[in-house]
RNA sequence: GUGGCCGUAGCUCAGUUGGCAGAGCGUCAGGUUGUGGCCCUGAAUGUCGCGGGUUCGAAUCCCGUCGGUCACCCCA
């Protein structure tokens, strides 16, 4: 990259050919898979009210104090760019009232933190979310989970992991944060810096340190689950016998921990080898938001998608260029390059995609120009077509040419739309 | 936010001790005045990321900065 004025800010990337044609496939395949399952479509703001974030994500998250764009406008107003796509979209259901008791809906749009850069990982980046508003029921969280693993199957990934926990509820979170400061509180000494301070904060963040020390502290440990209630144990249970009935593979995994405070009851996440340390590609669970006086139950996930391209990239290198659905005209002389001209808007009116050389080079500069497109028909038009009244017509892939009369022409060409 | 590595043509990268800015690919043109891909010939393309410093002289050394990348933190 040249200059300054030419880079994008940190962590922001322009997103063009050839990348965007994976990122067009990926979301029309996810759309069809969506309707599936009954999800529909929901674009809400990117830019909310800075409070919004803090109540839902919780003001102790890194996320909410370290990570988001946040400023004030002309109007004094506090507001910030999303960094996640949850809270806006539970803002508008628990605007729609009773309207939106069993909402199911998903989202994928741009999220911001402001963070370093690093595999997968921008300051603008995307999420493919979900969320499945409704009261508590086991057979709904798994029925998203098959819905998460369905998706990143039909894009072709086939080495993702689905590790899954729960946080129990509400009540039990408070509780089980405590018994674990208290067994952790002991041996403080022995942690690393890091969970010496998580254990003042968000203490459950000690369980998958990647700290060796921390590990052997935290393997000696109780499962999470058994400081949690008879209930959430049960509910966990069931989520995870009907996951077995769906012959959905997952591993249960006690020290998951899902940084966000809105989680209670299921939580999971999913790896793929490909990322690295950073090996998430994407996370969900249950969650019950208080939102504008309102109180709004639901479960969900979201995909990173870079991270998504860049399994899909490891599992599936971008296949190798072939034909496409294209035509080419090539015109020689005055009288043919108008006539050209003609005939290119009237295929296009047609819905058949053509282009043709608009500054008059030489025909081998404009098979280059073909070729180097990957168009897989070519229509010649020169002085001596003109004066037969016919057209040629060349196929790329194999050098075939025929000689043809209008209308036989159009029809040939008309299949190249499919 | 912290640390390591990196930044030279559109792309991938060479560039010796500080001494004329390079290659391959791609692009354009010609070889074939009406035919792409293969081959041959030629041409164009650079604020060496940016700014400062050291020096007779800096792509090269030093400082700062912007960007990339990897790891930490955190998350998708």
């Amino acid at each position: 990259m040249a200059s300054e004025e030419l880079q994008p800010l940190q962590g922001m990337a322009d997103l063009a050919m050839p990348e965007i044609a994976r990122w067009q496939r990926i979301e029309s395949q996810a759309r069809a898979v969506l309707n599936c399952y009954g999800f529909t479509e929901a674009r809400t703001p990117i830019l909310e009210r800075y409070d919004l974030f803090v109540r839902s994500l919780g003001d102790e998250t890194d996320v909410v104090q370290k990570e988001m764009y946040h400023f004030e406008d002309r109007g004094g107003r506090q507001l910030a760019l999303r960094p996640e796509g949850t809270a806006g979209v539970i803002r508008y259901i628990a605007s729609r009232g009773q309207d939106a008791q069993d909402a199911r809906v998903y989202y994928i749009g741009s999220m911001f933190r402001s963070e370093r850069p690093q595999a997968g990982r921008r300051r603008q980046f995307h999420q493919l979310g979900v969320e499945a508003i409704g009261a508590a029921q086991a057979a709904v969280d798994a029925e998203v989970i098959a819905l998460h693993l369905h998706l990143l199957r039909a894009w072709g990934l086939s080495q993702c992991r689905l590790n899954i926990n729960t946080r129990g509820l509400a009540s039990d979170r408070v509780a089980a944060q405590e018994q674990l400061r208290a067994l952790l509180l002991p041996r403080r000494e022995d942690l690393c810096a890091d969970c010496q301070r998580r254990l003042d904060g968000n203490v459950l963040r000690v369980l998958d340190c990647k700290n060796p020390k921390c590990a052997a502290i935290v393997a000696e440990l109780p499962p999470l689950t058994s400081f949690m209630s008879v209930e959430a144990r049960a509910y966990l249970d069931e989520v995870c016998h009907i996951l077995k009935s769906l012959d959905l593979p997952f591993v249960l995994r006690p020290n998951l921990v899902r940084g966000l405070d809105y989680y209670q009851h299921t939580v999971w996440e999913i790896t793929h080898p490909a990322l690295g340390a950073q090996d998430a590609i994407a996370g969900g669970g249950r969650y019950s938001l208080n939102i504008g006086g309102r109180a709004i139950e639901g479960v969900g996930f979201a995909i990173g998608l870079e991270r998504a391209i860049v399994a899909l990239d490891a599992e599936q290198p971008e296949a190798p260029p072939e034909r496409l659905p294209l035509v080419w005209l090539v015109a020689q002389g005055d009288q043919a390059f108008d006539d050209s001209l003609r005939l290119l808007q009237s295929l296009r009116w047609r819905g058949i995609p053509s282009q043709m050389c608009l500054d008059r080079r030489s025909m081998k500069a404009q098979f280059r120009a073909a070729d180097r497109a990957k168009a897989s028909l070519v229509v010649i038009r020169g002085d001596a077509e003109m004066e037969k009244g016919i057209f040629l017509l060349k196929d790329l892939s194999n050098g075939a040419q025929s000689e043809l009369e209008m209308p036989e022409l159009l029809e040939r060409l008309l299949q190249v739309k499919a």
